[in-house]
DNA sequence: AATATTTGCGCAATCGATGCCGGCCCTAAC
DNA sequence: GTTAGGGCCGGCATCGATTGCGCAAATATT
């Protein structure tokens, strides 16, 4: 079996103790520079590697950051690991990852077997069912660095990366109402993320900015953020029955975003009649039909972001007590056929 | 800082030594029943959780797996993700993902940032840009088990998973044959890519069979697998520019085929008169404008079944010869619009 | 020339967990 | 009463690498 070489083999070769091979290796002052030579020399001659485990159970670091995100298989998240894993590998770290589904249960299980595996911190995104969050705030008090993006809690004070999703709400649903549409229902995440909040809290500023009345009834749920279709459907299919008719829909999040056109598609013979403007991140976006306006979120920036942060608490001489929560701003990426203009 | 309890602290705490404990804990016939007991309670409640990282240097055994794809940030990839990931939990691994971007350097730096990680094995699917395998026979050499998915090369035995990409490519030609197309061209992956020839086979073998000849400048290679935009651009504008005439498309990738839609949208003024069909994973395809027939790969089930053969070549207690490759039969997915039929 | 200092390197402990070996005590068999 | 054996547990070495301390030889200092 695969046996790499080990500071001892290098000893042994050369006749030297471990400690200097160890020093030698690590440029330590205290040795001469020609041994230094010849053991550098013979390193690279069998391609010797330190063994990263040695190292963690000495140092205790493992080098290491573990990511929990709904899935991976959806454009935001996918994006967001890109960004991550750009700047870990850039300063020598590995990226553990894994999904809630957007499942409770399935959160706390990752982020248990991510502390236990000693990751030396975590960047996380928060599933759409968790409403307790034990899990984290006993790891944050034990003193694992954590950093939160996109979906984020108030509860553990702590870096948090998230989109202006304020400003990402109200551009959609502004440009929906500009295009002469004011009854514009609202597909909205599962309540209690914080960004169902923030979304929300845009749309109804634009919605008031141009003097509409807020209608709640105008506004969908999906508790389980669009992971079952069938709940999409339902919403959308409420959306179309609202007594009070509905000309536009604004949409929370890319998943949700696809439900509804997916939805429309099927209810409704004339889909690209009824406007629709939502977040997305999908890079197919402009080939939709029907087609979406959207608003695109900077993911790989996002995930640049908290990994620097994460790595910078990971690496804090000090325990770090001010803590940040960096907006990034959106783009709305306007799509003419999909607002059903009345100008 | 965080520092988790060890064997040490229940050894102290309760007055045995540090063997007594590990042994009660992983229920040593030497120890009594009421020793392990009382060690066993004292560590559910101090919520003791053994290191992984010491484990890991007695046992020689990380329980961690390296994956590489060119990203994840792509439907078929974050499938199989999503495969790998699933069984790799269940049976206690941690799954460490990197991308190669489609970049040969970028392929060889993450193997080896892998392989000194001291991943118990790898998954790959290898890089557009790859020609080069000695960065892999070398690992494999050494005694690292691999498992190849997707993207195969012949050069290593071992076990692989891909998909029946033949018969993919044959249906999908097939059925644009059977539309009353015969012009076909064919945008192709980069050269060397294991699937690029399996389907452009595929093509030929249908081709063959309706007795249309097969003509080489109807095909279009894109070397770097879609990842650059205007080679895709370029690729589809001599396709369109073809003296001979085209009326249908093949293509070869999920990201070829956004990519063709796409520049079909932006040069073609009526995109849906020239049907397209080619493989895809995207979760989207039924919105897509213009619309595609397309080729699904069981990405999922793809991930999974080599995440089990990998686990398989890890805990194999002796040596493994008998290597398998297994391919799984694909999805043939008709769209009506995307065919432009001439019935 | 005798002492002080520097240079260069080895010994041994350490990180957390495991496992071999050896030893104590109690019981049972001769 | 002596010994063999089993139950139960502690000591110590080990995995690979680092590091404080100490020691010797080489060099510098007075």
């Amino acid at each position: 079996m695969f046996r790499p070489a080990t500071i001892k083999d290098i000893a042994k070769a050369l006749g030297f103790s471990t400690s200097t091979v160890s020093r030698a290796l690590r440029d330590g002052y205290e040795i001469s520079e020609k041994t230094k030579n010849i053991v550098k020399e013979y390193a690279q001659k069998i391609e010797y590697k330190s063994n990263p485990i040695a190292l963690s159970l000495k140092g205790r670091r493992s080098y290491s950051i573990g990511v929990v995100v709904c899935e991976v298989a959806n454009s935001f998240f996918s994006q967001a690991i890109n960004g991550i894993e750009s700047i870990a590998y850039n300063k020598g770290y590995r990226v553990i990852i894994s999904q809630s589904h957007d499942l409770y249960e399935r959160e706390v299980i990752n982020t248990k077997h991510l502390a236990n595996s000693s990751v030396d911190g975590l960047i996380i995104s928060m599933s759409a069912e968790t409403t307790d969050f034990t899990h984290l705030t006993k790891l944050h008090e034990k003193g694992l660095p954590i950093v939160f993006f996109d979906r984020v809690i108030d509860e553990i004070k702590t870096h948090k990366v998230i989109a202006n999703n304020f400003d990402g709400a109200f551009a959609a649903t502004e440009l929906l109402i500009k295009n002469g549409h004011s009854r514009i229902a609202h597909l909205a995440n599962a309540t209690h993320l914080s960004i169902t909040k923030e979304r929300m809290d845009g749309y109804k500023a634009a919605l008031s900015k141009h003097l509409i009345d807020f209608n709640p009834t105008l506004v969908e749920h999906c508790q389980h953020g669009g992971m079952i279709y069938d709940e999409v459907e339902n919403a959308v299919k409420n959306i179309l029955n609202k007594a009070s008719g509905v000309d536009a829909i604004f949409v929370s999040s890319d998943r949700l975003s696809i439900g509804c056109l997916t939805a429309l598609k099927k209810l409704h013979s004339d889909a690209d009649c009824l406007p629709v403007a939502g977040f997305s991140n999908s890079d197919v976006v402009e080939l939709l039909k029907p087609s979406l306006s959207y608003v695109r979120q900077p993911a790989l920036e996002m995930g640049r972001l908290a990994t620097e942060l994460l790595i910078d608490l990971i690496e804090a001489k000090y325990p770090v007590t001010e803590f940040e929560t960096k907006v990034l701003e959106i783009e709305l990426f306007v799509n003419d056929h999909a607002l059903g203009s009345r100008r």
